[in-house]
RNA sequence: GCGCCCUUCGUCUAUCGGUUAGGACGACAGCCUUUCACGUUGUAAAGACGGGUUCGACUCCCGUAGGGCGCGCCA
């Protein structure tokens, strides 16, 4: 259990409820997916629940494409939620009720300035070097004042004097000067309410104690614990968890490739690596690199979440993905690289390939694959000479391996394979062996141009695992094509 | 401009006043080897800077520098 010390009373706690909080303005991007991630560590941990809600408020920019590429990244990365998704924007009712409690509690009031006053008071304030904040006129002004025809906004009345103060797991105690929070918007003229509104009303109806976001919400977390406060309500326990910054320190952009998960996926990254990759990032258990998501859930606490942020590491990545692939086992492999090959180049052909009747080549030569793949990308590359048709173009390795020495020794080895009983890689390998010494050669001079004409590479699993997946005919005709 | 936050090897991090500052990725060198990869052995590599506090600071305090986030009728 994670001893809460601020607010809630260990004997008194209730289960925990965290919540992912995404706008579905585009894909999930990958420090959603660690923000998710940690919410949903943090509730499996404590025996609790994760709630998804899908913040929507803002019609112009909400798409349903958006909500189920966030919904299907979540899934692929095996973060699963409890209960249905929620939508904000069906909450609004709820919303402005809370926004009109307010307004009768006198912690809110309407406000007649138009968005171009605003916009001439924020610029009076830029060219003036004074801090760019509502200057408070429709405040205390009495509701006879009100100019005719004009629809207007409910501002929070925000407190002016004191400090609000945030306890937050990651970021320690948090002093915001309350002069510094101008009186924010809650519902708009339209009569729809704004986030912070939204997002203190929602989090309080479905009973969530914890929050767990990003830093760039740690401002909007003094707004909305002073709105919880003048609403009576508990404030939930707060973590908010530093920003992943791009492998040159700025922000995280499409420069640096890679936003959403669903490129992780292309890139062939597994979710179970990229899970790992990620609770890695800002969070850690002594010197542990590598552990399974069940240990994750075991380990995964609020207070070794670290403050400063981390830069996205594609090798380190990409080393954590090799190891996950090797020790994946082969079926679990299949599997994923069935589901990966729809989403990238080459892979719809080599996916038709396979149930056209390549597959049990396919999975005989998957575990001499997987030992050398980082990514599926790399396993989908490694693989194509399963898939070609004879004769079979050479890189320019290859080409370089074929010459006429290399030739030469495959036309020796030929008939030594020819008259093998049985086509398996031990038999193979004893024949060859044997067969280099009487000649004389080193193993490589023959492995090396049977490796090109079998392959058209350089590279490849263990020869003799080549031959044998390929079978006798093929593996025949391949080196003949290449021999003459 | 104002507010908040951050700063240990190139990168992710351990350290919770006393360590030869540890691990991992990456880099480099060697070994293994039919290629590649794996594996393995080893090497280089860090407390931003300046002041305090203390018998003793990476660790606590202050300042400086650099960086991040926020300041919408966006979320």
């Amino acid at each position: 259990m994670c001893s809460a010390t601020i607010g809630i009373s260990p004997v008194m706690s209730s289960p925990v409820i965290t919540r992912f909080a995404p706008s579905p303005t585009g894909f999930l991007h990958i420090g959603g997916a660690r923000t998710a991630l940690f919410n949903w560590a943090f509730a499996r941990h404590t025996g609790g629940k994760m709630l998804l809600r899908i913040e929507d408020t803002d019609r112009e920019r909400s798409t349903e494409a958006a909500i189920s590429a966030i919904l299907d990244g979540l899934k692929w990365l095996g973060l699963s939620w409890d209960g249905e998704a929620v939508s904000q924007f069906a909450r609004a009712d709820r919303h402005r009720e809370v926004a009109n409690d307010l307004l009768k509690r006198g912690r809110a009031y309407y406000c007649y300035c138009s968005p171009e006053e605003l916009e001439a008071m924020r610029a009076r304030a830029e060219a003036e070097k004074r801090p760019v904040r509502y200057d408070g006129t429709w405040r205390d002004r009495a509701a006879g004042d009100a100019p005719a025809g004009v629809k207007p906004v409910i501002r929070f009345k925000a407190p002016q004097e004191g400090e609000t103060v945030i306890n937050d797991h990651a970021q320690g105690r948090v002093v915001i000067p309350n002069k510094d929070l101008d009186d924010l918007i809650i519902l708009r003229s339209d009569g729809n309410p704004t986030y912070n509104l939204s997002v203190v009303v929602d989090d309080h109806d479905m009973g969530v104690t914890h929050i767990i976001r990003g830093v760039d919400h740690l401002t909007n977390a003094a707004r909305q614990t002073q709105i919880y406060l003048a609403m009576g309500w508990d404030v939930p326990d707060m973590t908010h968890v530093p920003l992943i910054h791009g492998p040159d320190g700025a922000k995280l952009s499409k420069r640096h490739g890679a936003l959403g998960v669903e490129a992780y996926r292309a890139m062939g990254y597994l979710p179970a690596a990229l899970r790992n990759y990620l609770a890695r990032l800002g969070w850690s258990h002594g010197d542990d690199e590598i552990f399974s998501t069940a240990q994750l859930v075991e380990w995964f606490g609020l207070e070794a979440i670290g403050k400063s942020p981390a830069r996205f590491d594609f090798a380190k990545l990409e080393n954590l993905n090799g190891h996950y692939i090797r020790a994946t086992p082969d079926e679990v492999v299949l599997k994923e690289f069935l589901a990966f090959l729809p989403h990238v180049a080459g892979g719809p052909e080599m996916l038709a390939a396979l149930e056209g009747g390549r597959m049990a080549a396919f999975t005989r030569a998957l575990p001499g694959l997987k030992e050398r793949a980082k990514t599926l990308v790399e396993l989908q590359t490694s693989a194509a000479f399963l898939f070609a048709s004879r004769p079979l173009p050479l890189d320019d390795k290859a080409k370089g391996l074929l010459n006429d020495e290399g030739r030469a020794a495959l036309r020796g080895v030929v008939p030594v394979l020819e008259g093998l009983a049985e086509w398996i890689a031990p038999a193979m390998e004893a024949a060859v062996k044997a067969h280099a010494e009487a000649a004389g050669l080193k193993l490589g001079k023959l492995a090396q141009p049977l490796r090109a004409a079998l392959t058209g590479s350089a590279t490849s699993p263990g020869i003799f695992d080549v031959l044998e997946v390929l079978g006798r005919e093929e593996a025949l005709a391949r080196i003949k094509d290449h021999s003459a």
